[in-house]
RNA sequence: GCCGGGGUGGCGGAACGGUAGACGCAGCCGGCUUAAACCCGGCGGUCCUGCGGGACAUGGGGGUUCGAAUCCCUCCCCCGGCACCA
């Protein structure tokens, strides 16, 4: 056919066609089950990660968003219903930041980037339920985060107190442990400084073992996700032992994970912040060289007392080892953390790398105490790894027993004494959770004289966000410079009294909004029971792998909270997780600073959302990094120019029917297996896409022979249905010009196991394992017969040994493998 | 240091113990065209070759197996997480 006859594909004509089609008919709006008249269609909710809307949507949304669009077509054609809903994290520091920058208020500016994204997002043409959009900055939304937020306070799940925290100098807020990446501001970068202040807190710590405990309850997830939480978890096992001040008495408990190692205990460290330093040296020769390493201490950075050479100062104190009544001396050095354990520790120069260095530099004894079961006798001093199957030695009455009997040994005999007990030690600190800027939910507290911390009453959510003139941070949350709305009555005995005017952390916002999305627009509750159990579990969650230990734990702690307050009816907020790689250009991820972005608009404005939606998923496995390039999106263009132009000759043909086992005919239903699996069994996406490019290679080649004009159509219809996930608006145009309506609700293609199954198979043959022929024979052909064929080969006799095979391997409709 | 994920042509990648390199990009050859682009068809691991074919190839080494990119051991390298956590 001549390119001058045939109409253009003009992929911005034809997508405008059916967006507006899906648009004016709420193609992809789900009602929320009617309990007069049951759905008896399973239903799934398939969920990606809802934006920032910081500016625009990038490349890595387009990937995530259309991996969720590609799922839920096929789950909708396939006859469920499918909740795919969406919504904006809409508080946070970006917007707060530009309407300090640029003038203008944050809400103006994060409305605007939510109307550009919800453009881009239409010109994608995602199958998205638009009912059920929810932007978590509108009273609507966050008047039910404060309305949570209660519930928390009121099982004491939600706290106030003071505490050392990370405060972020330019930021001027503090941050959650989770938001401190190596000791520096995961937004700004600047290297976070410890305070001490008045925060609120989430008691995450009291789920520490459910979240460790409950990924059982997980169907699918990624293995490294897992293990990021474990980490960060960081459970360990050991024991309390409670030392005594020699001559005061008081006692010092400290945590260990190594209680067999009790008696090679030489020295005993505080940390500078310990609260009994200065009770300790008050009075002594001491005090002055003690108190002046604490000063000279504090005003040192995490990143520098890290990097540093570990030092110290001896107190002139002793402590008394439970276990042989021996006095060991007490040092305050800053590698001991006042955070972690009970901020003091026993110090096993022998066995513990840390110690070992800080005795060697202040000469410290060091005294082994457990020995590899040989006994070799080790250097004197030296530090002793651990080994298998080691022993306790030198330990009175627990030498000789194996390291994790001693363990056990030991903890029971300082428990009967009352001098220690089991006890298991965590990374995990409590979510602090406010924050001292003005983009964010105002916390629901009342702060009065008389009454103390008393909660806004549900009934008078929600507290609306303050307007104020000035966003700059100045250390205080902007809030408080609103004194009308500051100044307020107490809920509980009606006298003056002053509103909390910290925000929460927007981590809150989006750790129940996956909720919310199943009873949107309810006003009178946050959710409704029934209809939150119906949808959820989430069946599919798709995102990026950097949540991985900030929201994906969040949500699941959100989740376990509400589920003890049967709130809800399951334990796991996310069945099934997928997190997608990033994508890359020029070796580097793409970043405005590196300037190296390609933009989702210009792609689509230069060859259509549906080449974009195809090349972005074909780029590589989809948990993988990948390589964008500028000339790969051509391909899959190329691709939907070429599915074009042989689809309207096919219409110009009209209707044929096919024979029923023709070779298209095959080649189609194989094609629908391979398309099949590997979404819904493989999870990959971009093996279906290399599947359909061979199919239309096939097609081209026969295309013209008037002969085989029933498989081609066939096996050309066959190919609109299997891409329409990907590129649903061309395949829905092409669809329609052969006569067909309604692609996307088209049942999804089932293949025939008898036709994916070829006709004639090529056998290999084999000689020692060497490829050495081929035998095109029809399927199913009998094992003897290959064998005898494959003797009668030239090629295989010529490798054969004198005496012919020793041995014969058969793979049915594969191979045949001689061995000699 | 501990934990997790990787390493296959010029590039992205495929191969679900059984033909290594599907498919795409780039490249090369031919057709169409006055010409170019588009489009259509074809060729692409390395080395040797008597042009029949042969040898070697999936980070290195070893093993299991009739058969290993795939499973096991070991070493090297890359990416990510945790880390003065007692």
């Amino acid at each position: 056919m001549e390119q001058s006859e045939t109409e253009r594909y003009d992929p911005g004509a034809v997508e405008a066609k059916w967006q507006a089609a899906w648009a004016a008919e709420e193609a992809f709006t789900v009602p929320n089950p009617d309990p007069s008249a049951p759905d008896t269609r399973p239903s799934t909710y398939v969920l990606e990660m809802l934006p920032y809307p910081s500016g625009e949507l990038h490349m890595g949304h387009v990937f995530n968003y259309t991996m969720g669009d590609v799922l839920t077509h096929i789950r909708r054609r396939q006859g469920m219903t499918v909740l795919r809903p969406m919504g904006y994290d809409a508080f946070g520091l970006p917007a707060e930041n530009a309407a300090i920058r640029e003038g203008g208020h944050p809400r103006e500016i994060t409305n605007r980037n939510i109307e550009a994204i919800r453009r881009q997002m239409k010109r994608m043409g995602w199958a998205i339920d638009w009912s059920r959009e929810v932007s978590t900055a509108e009273p609507e939304y966050y008047r039910w985060t404060q309305w949570l937020f209660l519930r928390f306070f009121e099982k004491g799940l939600a706290y106030r107190r003071e505490a050392p925290v990370k405060w972020c100098p330019k930021d001027q807020t503090v941050l959650a442990n989770e938001q401190v990446i190596d000791g520096r501001c995961e937004r700004c970068g600047t290297e976070v400084e410890s305070r001490s202040l008045t925060q609120w807190f989430f008691k995450i710590t009291d789920y520490a073992d459910a979240l460790l405990d409950e990924t059982a309850l997980l169907e699918s997830w990624p293995e490294r996700v897992l293990t990021m939480q474990r980490n960060w978890i960081g459970r360990s096992e050991g024991a309390r032992v409670v030392f005594e001040v020699q001559g005061s008495g008081e006692k010092l408990p400290v945590f260990t994970t190594r209680p067999d190692t009790l008696f090679g205990a030489t020295f005993f460290v505080l940390a500078p912040e310990h609260p009994l330093v200065t009770a300790l040296t008050s009075g002594t020769d001491h005090f002055d060289e003690v108190a002046e390493y604490v000063r000279h201490t504090a005003g040192r950075s995490a990143v520098e007392r890290e990097a540093k050479e570990k030092d110290g100062v001896f107190t002139g104190r002793y402590a008394i080892n439970p276990v042989n009544g021996e006095p060991i001396p007490i040092w305050v050095a800053d590698y001991v953390l006042m955070e972690y354990g009970t901020g003091a520790i026993m110090a096993v120069p022998a066995h513990d790398e840390r110690d070992h260095a800080f005795a060697e530099r202040y000469g410290l004894d060091v005294r082994q105490v457990v020995a590899a079961p040989d006994g070799a006798a080790p250097e004197q001093g030296a530090f002793v790894a651990h080994t298998e199957n080691e022993v306790l030695v030198d330990s009175g009455e627990f030498t000789g027993l194996p390291a994790p009997e001693g363990k056990r040994a030991i903890t029971a005999w300082l428990a009967e004494r009352g001098l220690g007990e089991a006890a298991i030690g965590y990374r995990l600190r409590d979510w602090l959770l406010s924050r001292q800027r003005y983009w964010g939910c105002p916390i629901p507290i009342v702060h009065c004289d008389a009454c103390g911390t008393v909660p806004v009453p549900d009934d008078q959510l929600p507290v609306l966000l303050p307007e104020v003139e000035d966003y700059t941070p100045k250390g205080r949350s902007p809030l408080a410079a609103a004194e009308d709305w500051v100044m307020t009555t107490c809920p509980s005995c009606g006298g003056p009294a002053r509103r909390e005017t910290d925000t929460m952390d927007t981590f809150v916002d989006s750790s129940w909004y996956f909720l919310r999305y199943a009873d949107a627009r309810n006003d009178d509750a946050a959710w409704d029971r029934q209809i939150v159990d119906y949808w959820l579990p989430v069946k599919q969650y798709i995102g990026g792998i950097e949540h991985a230990v900030l929201h994906l734990l969040y949500a699941r702690f959100f989740t376990k909270v509400l589920n003890d307050m049967e709130l809800l009816g399951f334990r796991e907020p996310f069945s099934r997780l997928f997190t997608q790689g990033m994508i890359h250009r020029h070796g580097a991820k793409m970043s405005k600073s590196k300037g190296n972005v390609v933009s989702p608009d210009e792609a689509v404005q230069r060859y259509g959302a549906d080449a974009l939606r195809l090349y972005i998923l074909y780029m590589g496995p989809a948990e993988q990094d990948k390589e964008w390039s500028d000339a790969g999106i051509e391909g899959t263009a190329r691709l939907l120019d070429r599915i074009w132009r042989l689809a309207l000759e096919v219409a110009a043909r009209g209707p044929v029917e096919a024979p029923a086992a023709a070779d298209l005919v095959r080649a189609a239903h194989r094609t629908i297996d391979r398309v099949t699996d590997d979404i819904l069994r493989r999870f990959q996406f971009h093996t279906p896409i290399a599947a359909l490019f061979e199919l239309v290679n096939e097609i081209y080649k026969v295309k013209d022979d008037p002969a085989r004009a029933g498989e081609v159509r066939f096996a050309t219809e066959t190919a609109l249905s299997l891409i329409q996930p990907y590129a649903p608006h061309v395949a829905e145009e092409l669809w329609e010009r052969l006569g067909g309506s309604r692609l996307w609700e088209e049942p999804w293609p089932e293949a025939d196991p008898a036709l994916v199954a070829a006709e004639t198979v090529e056998v290999v043959v084999q000689v020692n394992g060497k490829l050495r022929d081929r035998l095109h024979v029809p399927a199913g052909t009998r094992e003897d017969e290959l064998v005898s064929l494959a003797l009668a080969s030239e090629r295989v006799q010529a490798h054969l040994a004198d005496g012919g095979p020793r041995k014969t391997i058969v793979v049915p409709d594969r191979l045949v493998n001689l061995v000699s």
